[in-house]
DNA sequence: GCTTGATGAGAAATCGATTTCTGGAGGCTA
DNA sequence: TAGCCTCCAGAAATCGATTTCTCATCAAGC
């Protein structure tokens, strides 16, 4: 079912029923009628490769995380498509899953539709390369990429980590381990970096050994913990620096019995709904999920309508949420 | 950057540089290296809008889910994914939360693209409509949809809520509760079908005033038994849905002090992480959540592959995970 | 030495929509 | 009534890739 076949059908020719269907031109009210009703009964769906083609630009945006099943990425999503169906766009999700090449395969699609728009958390600050997809508005979210110049939305993740350390420390933890992800996630590095510099401040460095990386997933927290524990030397308070990372270690803790909060200190990173489900509540450094996500739609869709112009790099601040993890030493 | 601004600086014509780049016919191994070189000096990125209009076809399956926040279906899109990257497909993940309006624009969106394939969870049983979409293979997941008599894959929910009913009845339970969907979501309808049934075969009917209808959100599972806590009669065990659902339900009655398991039991479907996390942890219906995905993806595969043939309608069994949350009655 | 066939690569048609170009009909002014 | 606009709608060009058509070249066979 095409462009000719409604025409047809409504004997009038193509360019009349494209002008009806778009509102563009002047169109004789009797004429319309009868275009509008045979697109309608020929259920015709115009071919939006040969619009694009044409029009040489599309309606969608892509947003690429690394992991659809962290509820962080999930969350900041939902409040991108709040933006992006008012704006009047749509909005497709693609999972890189952590894995550059998988990324870079997105990235090429995103180019070679032609897409309005993409956001993106990247899978490496190193090996990401965004040069792609160089020719459509982008905004980089949570991670840095290596020399994007570009807007983005990021969160002030060096206070992240020094919010988590203040806290452990002024609850008397001293003896402290970290648990956080591999060096090219921006998030995470920063996360650490932040805690190592206020630890070491405060006189009570933290220990080589009890740092451990994992890979970004609950498992991966989880089977670092267990190194942790394999060493021997109990720490008194484990920071993790994401989501499914604490998940994991807080299931480790509670499989081999230690009692958190009490013997071992837990805080993590973002909010999910569990840390308020289970007793004790676990204490994280919370980020502004919607806000993120709201100023990542907004940023495209203003780059999208006043075209180039000075870049804006917007950073928030997370917020500390003190529990029952974190009590009691 | 189009294909003839290659063959330009390669020296070849149009038609040459598309032979070379898709291995289709024969080039002289000269000038295909030509070819090869002027496209990665240029950064050619081919307009997928130009190709997938001659084609007829893309390479891109769509996921469209009515929920991207619930664990359930990021799951199974994670499973898709498997399969797609497998056989060479990209996969776009589309969020109708819940809204047939959104989902119509999503199938709008994948018959105008022309897209290879899509495998939807629908929005409503009686109202969403796949016929914009009818050009493209599909397979439906989840949930059944109104006259939909193509591929599909299920879960036997009748069997689910007759397991929950089993397993509390096998517990001592007899004043039971149910928080369940809107009843145009055939899963969760189904789930209240074969509870109700197998609790009315027992002699305990379920009281009408202990069924709730909620939103399939964590809010709408909270405020749901908060309601039925407002009736002053308290029932002793609540069999709440969904996933989100399940945790709106435990968090009420957290929030009002109420003993899990002792006071009230509690039983839910989808075994998200928390369940095991959470003080009792909580029984749950468990759906095969990984081979619903995968053998989506495999039939989408195969569809794609075969063309038409007679449908294919998997249904799978859903497992009982029996727990401390139903236990101490 | 001439015919036949295979091979390689450019020219041109094609996909389906949008947009520019073009021309006819009708209304207005001088 | 001639001349000029305006308006409307069809004809045709266009977007960028793929694929069919066509033709030139060269080798093999008789």
């Amino acid at each position: 079912m095409t462009i000719s076949d409604v025409a047809r059908a409504a004997g009038v020719s193509p360019a009349t029923v494209s002008r009806v269907l778009n509102g563009v031109g002047t169109v004789a009210p009797e004429l319309a009628d009868r275009v509008r009703k045979a697109a309608a009964d020929t259920r015709y769906v115009p071919n939006s490769n040969g619009r694009a083609l044409r029009r040489r630009v599309s309606d969608v945006w892509a947003v690429i995380v690394s992991d659809v099943q962290n509820p962080f990425f999930t969350g900041v999503v939902a409040a991108i498509e709040r933006v992006a169906v008012d704006r009047g766009f749509s909005v497709v999700l693609c999972n890189s899953d952590e894995q550059v090449a998988r990324e870079s395969e997105y990235l090429r699609l995103a180019a070679a539709q032609h897409l309005a728009g993409l956001v993106i958390a990247v899978a490496s600050e190193v090996e990401s390369d965004l040069r792609t997809a160089a020719d459509i508005p982008a905004v980089v979210i949570d991670r840095r990429v290596h020399d994007h110049l570009g807007d983005s939305v990021m969160v002030d993740n060096r206070l992240a980590g020094r919010l988590a350390a203040d806290h452990l420390l002024e609850q008397g933890f001293r003896r402290i381990a970290c648990i956080t992800g591999p060096s090219d996630v921006s998030t995470t590095e920063d996360r650490l970096a932040g805690f190592r510099a206020r630890l070491s401040e405060a006189g009570a460095p933290i220990a080589r050994k009890w740092i451990r990386r994992a890979n970004l997933r609950a498992e991966g927290g989880e089977a670092a913990l267990r190194a942790i524990l394999r060493g021997g030397d109990l720490p008194d308070a484990v920071f993790a620096t994401n989501g499914p990372l604490t998940e994991g270690a807080y299931q480790a803790l509670q499989a081999e019995g230690i009692a958190i909060g009490a013997e071992v200190g837990l805080i993590g990173v973002d909010d999910d709904h569990w840390t308020r489900m289970v007793a004790p509540q676990v204490s994280v450094v919370q980020q502004p999920v919607a806000e993120i996500g709201r100023l990542a739609g907004e940023l495209l869709a203003n780059r999208a309508a006043r075209g180039p112009g000075p870049a804006q790099q917007i950073v928030l601040t997370p917020t500390l949420l003190a529990r029952g993890s974190t009590r009691g030493h």
